[in-house]
DNA sequence: ATGCATCCCGGGAACGTTCCCAGGTTGTGT
DNA sequence: ACACAACCTGGGAACGTTCCCGGGATGCAT
């Protein structure tokens, strides 16, 4: 299909050995010689078959991401701050949705990958700690390792918090979805009570509405608890933005004006949230920059030197129309 | 770093000849040897040698799909299709942003593309008809190729042009994109100028606005231009999603209540589609049976089976909240 | 016992590249 | 003229796999 080294080398009537040292610039050549294959080269579109370079040990500058789910805006950032990044380093990048893939990519050469917000469980890459592998999810920082990285998820939920407070809520509700593996290691939920303690209020446990699933719906129901209580909060803090919209329909059918009534915010800044009437005020968290350090640091650990101290990476508040100041009666 | 078939040979005390055998299940062998190679191959975790096996020609069952923008519902949609397709068959299914790493892959044993929305315009791949490429584009179903497969976007757009009809629209706006490159090939368009002709409509071109971009605004300031008007549309067709909600926001501007004053729909049914209040009636393109048909024939080119008649792929009206007859006065 | 087919296994070549080593040519100093 | 270094080039091995061919062992019929 393709011309061959060999092949290029009958043409010109040289050797092998010598058109491999004109493409690859090592070794000594003459120069008009040099020239001369460089150009017949081109001409007939010379490729090195990566195979044959891989089996004898040659470097491929070849990563990998894998992800479960491509179809949202954060994986979308986080892929073009990665895919950038490599490509200034000269490396190629490539995703995939599938362990298999990524052993055999392994067996052609792949030097490395970035896992997003996925657990390795099975295949050669389990254990394997000589493999560059990038870990990156919702670990706490606490529990990040050498090879981790994370967004500072609970500084986002403080910042919002702090928005809130410093607009005089006082009576906050949070609506959180309830993580089947470790109910209590939520970053979000760590600030919401976290900042509401600095801020000298009692916890209470009735406005912490607990719900299944990232979906419109839960969002509805969790906040459809807060608002039909006659004592209801003067602001919702949905731990997503999709929970947030569900929030929005329920303060339609209770007849609540968002701001003015009920205070609403969401978390991640999805596409929609700038959408949303009003507009809604969320925290946006950085993942084009995440995708690029992590892209980074897995550069780092192939080239084996070792990475500068990871500097954390802090999410931003997105003040929209969505949270006021509590009106006068409701205080 | 893994162990090889000599190896795996060398410790049973066979040749690799036969430890292939074993492997392969082609060629005669002892069943009893068989089973011992098996379990020791089992046992030290081997895997064939990509690079290898592509060196002599062996299969890979090595597909990519090539895509601008991974973050949006519709790639998700469409990947999904092609991905489960894809593993019932056996292959493996690569995500890449940048032709360069299709070349790369090629000579890794990459053994078929599917283009999503992406010209491929330069190397190897760009005249090589010899290397199966599914085109997946905008064309109109006249111009599509052999390779070329693509969504009944004309028939939408009918779909929801005959439902604002049958309820009673007479004078429709519609907001369109206009693309650089061929002004005029445009279905939507199309379908919005033939509905209008098959219901005796006279077209009015003051009621078709060009719009620069896919964005909120550009759909805000269309509508505008529309509903300014004093013999404003009763409704608006716009050709995306995104730029129906910038209708929305043109339309609380001018205090006009949808859908009783004005009628909007949209193109895509995008994640907040549903979101929007009120819920947005659109079109969902089938973009996850495109990736199974894409991939199905992919797959056949690759067997150099012939593909099976390809039958259309019809879009499908969303009946939301954002459209309703006309008012008694605006008629 | 001999001929022949069948079954099983090992030995080698090939794929295309990179790397190492040896050998040939040229240039320079004595 | 000779020794020697520097420069340039070709020849081979190696990487791990697959495929083809040949050869030894076994079984069966003559």
């Amino acid at each position: 299909m393709s011309v061959t080294i060999t092949e290029l080398a009958g043409m010109i009537g040289v050797s092998k050995s010598t058109v491999h040292r004109a493409l690859s610039g090592s070794g000594q050549i003459r120069e008009e010689l040099k020239q001369q294959i460089l150009t017949c080269a081109e001409a007939h579109q010379y490729m090195p078959n990566m195979s044959a370079r891989v089996l004898v040990g040659a470097r491929t500058y070849m990563t990998a991401i894998i992800a479960r789910d491509f179809g949202n805006v954060h994986f979308s950032q986080f892929l073009k701050g990665a895919g950038d990044t490599a490509a200034a380093a000269n490396y190629h990048l490539l995703t995939v949705s599938r362990e298999e893939e990524l052993n055999n990519l392994r067996q052609s050469g792949l030097e490395g990958v970035i896992s997003f917000f996925w657990d390795i469980k099975s295949g050669p890459l389990k254990n394997q700690s000589s493999f560059p592998l990038i870990h990156l999810n919702k670990v706490m920082p606490q529990d990040s390792g050498e090879n981790d990285i994370s967004i500072e998820v609970l500084y986002g939920a403080e910042l919002i918090m702090r928005h809130l407070l410093e607009k005089g809520h006082r009576r906050i509700g949070h609506i959180t979805v309830t993580q089947p593996d470790d109910p209590d290691k939520n970053p979000k939920q760590a600030g919401y009570r976290g900042e509401l303690k600095k801020a000298g209020i009692k916890y209470d446990p009735s406005l912490l509405v607990k719900v299944r699933f990232y979906r419109e719906y839960c969002g509805y129901e969790g906040a459809m608890k807060l608002l039909r209580r006659p004592d209801r909060p003067t602001a919702i803090f949905a731990m997503a933005d999709v929970l947030a919209v569900g929030c929005y329909r329920a303060a339609r059918e209770l007849n609540l004006r968002i701001p003015e009534d009920i205070s609403i915010c969401g978390y991640d800044d999805k596409e929609y949230a700038s959408y949303l009437y009003p507009a809604l005020t969320t925290i946006r968290p950085p993942f084009g920059l995440l995708g690029q350090r992590a892209m980074e640091m897995l550069i780092h650990r192939i080239e084996k030197r070792c990475y500068p101290s990871p500097e954390p990476l802090f999410p931003e508040l997105i003040e929209r129309g969505s949270v006021a100041a509590p009106s006068e009666k409701s205080k």
